[in-house]
DNA sequence: CTATTTTTGTTCGAAAAGGTACGGTTTGCC
DNA sequence: GGCAAACCGTACCTTTTCGAACAAAAATAG
């Protein structure tokens, strides 16, 4: 039931030269990515990379302390181990499965050799990993200027366009953990956010009813990364993804 | 008064393999870093990259209103136009010069054209690449979860680090744009620094007395990004340079 | 040495967010 | 169906930060 990864529905795979993403797939294994699962962490050697299908994967920054906090959402445009790609063999931030999905997987090493051998592969994923950085410089900006609110919209887009869907099972518990809130912050804000008939908040899932309502209201936060990608890899904007998952998880790989 | 680039204070470029140093070294000119100087601009594309040696550049994020604030600090560990090292040609984010001083400048196009060369250049700076962008993900910590008096203490250890010195010569209210607070919240939490004899602060000017009880205020929201520089760099510590600037600005330090 | 600009000190009230606690629902499990 | 766990709604008070305005001090220019 594993349909072949040449029609993955990561859009950074899909992006790349045939010729590399037909040598890539030979060492991708699809897999199903169950919350939770861990791709890095700190001080130990990065050993997988993941390009999530409809998964979401959130990299974490800590301090010396305890306290983590998202600095970077990456989902079907993109991938993990960006520190692999820059030449690196582990990072100081945690990396781990946010929303349970799907998506495919390869060892670091390999990953490695085909960088070394084919140098269009290596830049498109570099290219990639500078978007990432944008993004992770845009998170910074939120965190600092933006209200609950306004963040909380921005994430609710960027998760949207990464699952390439309108709902998405997450507790505001797991909110709050990503955007560094106290939990009855991130209830309070959803309540305004569903007054205004832009989301719908069922238990451990939010619907997004008004896509532009939501732009509006993250008041400029959301959209300088998103519209950097576009113009990296092509004009699609990120919502429109509607092929369908490269896995059909009915018995897929465990 | 201008020595050769060879001898620069810029610890990136001096921790390059030497063949390497030796073949950018001729395309490097030194340059005095005026205040403001702009190295890059959200939808320009980079001309010019620079390696500072006793000047401080930000890397500034905006969102689509006006709002900015700091995503990253580079002095004399490292360089700016890292979009360039990743195969991009421009970048969202403003880049401009906060603390004037000395550095040596290359145009976009000559690094290029190096990095295609030798890819032990390429190696290098895309380490340092990623070095930034840890540092990135801990700004966007601190800003979400950390007091302005534990930010400020942060932002005056990481200056100290890439001027390679312990006087500041900046104002509040650059200060307040920096880290995107209020300027009296600045003012504030500066005297709470002085009173704990951690700095000594006159008319734009500050100088750090006591490291590590700056390093205890900042609460685990300094170190994480340094330390990684070490591990890719070698092991000194930022702070260890007293080497004398390449250039001497006759009665420009006072 | 006076006028002007820049920088810093200080104040007020208001808004945003935090910490904590607890009650109410929904869900899932036995 | 009943119990336990997970999840959400709400309330309280405190702390932090903001916005705005204004006064004092230090540097600078004429």
């Amino acid at each position: 039931m594993i349909l072949p990864i040449s029609n993955t529905r990561n859009r950074l795979l899909r992006s790349m030269a045939s010729d590399d993403l037909r040598t890539i797939s030979r060492h991708l294994s699809p897999a199903r990515l169950d919350l939770r699962r861990v791709f890095e962490q700190p001080g130990r050697r990065i050993e997988e990379i993941c390009f999530p299908e409809t998964a979401i994967v959130s990299v974490v920054a800590r301090g010396s302390d305890n306290r983590g906090i998202e600095a970077g959402l990456i989902g079907c445009e993109g991938m993990t181990g960006v520190a692999v790609v820059m030449g690196d063999d582990q990072s100081p931030n945690e990396t781990y499965v946010q929303l349970a999905g799907t998506g495919a997987v390869i060892a670091a090493d390999d990953l490695r050799g085909l960088i070394l051998a084919s140098s269009t592969l290596a830049d498109h994923l570099l290219k990639y990993a500078h978007n990432l950085m944008v993004q992770t410089a845009q998170t910074a900006l939120a965190n600092g200027r933006a209200t609950i609110e306004e963040r909380l919209a921005r994430w609710l887009l960027m998760a949207a366009d990464r699952v390439g869907g309108s709902e998405l099972a997450l507790t505001h518990e797991l909110l709050s953990l990503m955007l560094g809130v106290r939990r009855p912050g991130v209830t309070n804000a959803l309540h305004k956010l569903e007054g205004g008939q832009l989301i719908r908040a069922k238990r451990a899932s939010i619907t997004i009813r008004d896509r532009p309502g939501l732009e509006a209201i993250a008041n400029g936060f959301y959209g300088v990364a998103e519209r950097d990608y576009d113009r990296l890899f092509g004009g699609k904007t990120m919502a429109a993804n509607d092929v369908e998952p490269a896995i059909n998880l009915a018995g897929a790989a465990s």
